[in-house]
DNA sequence: CATGAATGAGGGTTCATTCAT
DNA sequence: GATGAATGAACCCTCATTCAT
């Protein structure tokens, strides 16, 4: 593969820095913060990644393969298009619970608004994942599953809004409720809106 | 009103605060940077406003009540359902054009993070313009204009997150496009799904 | 008299400052907190005072000479020696626990370091006291009620100095005892051995 | 010993922080001023000590086991009471007179006014001296040296207070005399009040 | 690989004081 | 007399980063 690997020590600090910028934005990833969670010292760092902005770029492309990863396994499987979007939606929803933290460092567009390459990676993120709504809702549309009046690409645009925003709501309100159940209603609405 | 009245210099400071959050987000919003473009010292902010924090929560607040009041206005017009609709929409957007910013401001609710006074009063501009737009929904569905099989609140969700989601990319795409047209499309795929 | 006259604001500003002090010492001496408690805004405050160094000096020397009234007033009575020395002692105290702010303005000599001038009025303030002591014990030495052995300087020495010690540590702890009762075990003390 | 040690930073700053009170108060405690001194820069100072009010109170510690240790030395020798009495009366002057810093960190007690931490320290010091000059009274009743019939605390007392009235008035002339004499002076007088 | 020590740049904030009104 | 607004200087402290060891 032409994905980078990674050292022990690097995962190590990747999911320290996931884990404190879910604790309190990137406010909270600070050096300090970061070696002491790590439990090394804060030039200790530095033999790992050349800088914090760098840091930051490692995090975001360790989380968009492991993304790309799962939607592909979903996509690829030889379930048909109605139980496609439901995995996809459900897995989805299923990572969040099971880690929070990253709510924030994906969902937080603004965090890394200072930087360009950053921002770039949040939004290929949001494109690349964009495109595998976008298949399974063609191949729904092909075979018959869902309407075919509205362009599938606008159909896939409303389905991540809306999940979008189910789950920064949920991340807004403290992750005070199970998110779940969320998930289930939105894919009740996502297929009455699209029976054919 | 029982709105808090602001002195001139609070709404300049407000409005520059808003600026540069939009330039640059929070980490853009120091004393220094808000005394240079307001053309005052650092300390004399403090005149104005007690704090740094103080200060966000105000243009939070100054905002919402902005918001509110544009909302109000269209809903409490003499429109039918559908005009409402699609006046929140235009508006909305338009008000997004006209005034870039505000999208840093009020769409990355991870900036806030650290803060929950911040965060909550982000949530509650959330909530409150949602039930506008459940309001002209559910006026759309008793007059027969839009489809009843879905729940009301469910429709102004997938809408305001579609919303949503519309404008970050517009954001994160560093607002190289024109937004109307999108909100446009927005709109006939929204009348597309929901036509009785 | 030689002594300068105070308006009624420039009374209420002493007291102010003599309270603050005696709150949080020298450092919660502020400008800010001075005008907050006498209801005016700091730039009031300089009708009154031409800075806030002069003020300090009003303050002590307005303290330094109700002492001297008050010593003045015992001294000159038709009193024993004895008496004298007991109403000395007693009538300090006293003037401390109604008044404990006045403990941290008097015996806190190491709050104005800074400032010669102000440095040299404490100094004056123990001096000029001493000088009413010194009388007392002479007087009670012609008299024959106190022991003629040890010069009545030192004498007045010790009195003084266990009197401050006393009010000392009763400020550190915070006032959290009667300090009359430490008075009153005091003079026994003194008078056992000045016994002839 | 169980106490806590020192790095030869910390050392060297917090000489230089005594140093500094001694010229001006706490006022003159300044974390610019001592980064100066020490020549390094100000974020320096943080890796020795995690706030100012931290190096206030190892200033506090650092000066109160160095005390503790000098009056133990004294106590614990060989000596008759009389002699220890002299002791300690002329080695805590010579200490002064060869360091007079101290007598600003030590005798200022309402510098710490703000401070409860601080302040309990400088009662602690005081309390934990006394028992010692308590303890050589003691003996000093048990052998005949001194009278009996005044309570040993009350003497103790005395003597306790005399001694900083006595450097509190050397410290505010300006440290313009010998204080050696002066003790001997206290001795004397000391010693004629105790006789038996 | 990792550390202890240090740094320049910058953070938010308070201070006593001034000035025009 | 008093105010609102402003200021220069200074405050304590944190940041990401570097370097010698």
């Amino acid at each position: 593969m032409s994905e980078p690997q990674y050292s022990d020590r690097q995962v190590q600090i990747i999911n320290a820095a996931i884990k404190l910028m879910g604790e309190g934005g990137i406010q909270m990833l600070t050096t300090k913060n970061l070696a002491r969670e790590v439990s090394v010292t804060e030039p200790a760092l530095y033999r790992h990644f050349s800088s914090k902005a760098n840091l930051i770029l490692q995090v975001l492309e360790y989380l968009k393969s492991r993304i790309i990863y799962r939607l592909t396994c979903i996509v690829d499987s030889d379930n048909t298009p109605v139980e496609k979007l439901r995995e996809l939606v459900k897995r989805q929803f299923q990572a969040f619970v099971s880690r929070p933290e990253i709510v924030v460092v994906l969902l937080s567009e603004g965090l890394y608004q200072n930087d360009k390459e950053l921002s770039s990676i949040v939004f290929s993120i949001m494109l690349e994942s964009s495109s595998f709504y976008l298949q399974v809702i063609k191949d729904g549309q092909e075979s018959g599953d869902f309407r075919s009046d509205v362009p599938a690409e606008r159909i896939a645009f409303m389905i991540m809004g809306s999940m979008r925003f189910c789950v920064i709501q949920w991340h807004l309100s403290g992750f005070s409720y199970d998110l779940i159940p969320r998930g289930d209603e939105l894919l009740d609405t996502f297929f009455a809106l699209l029976k054919d």
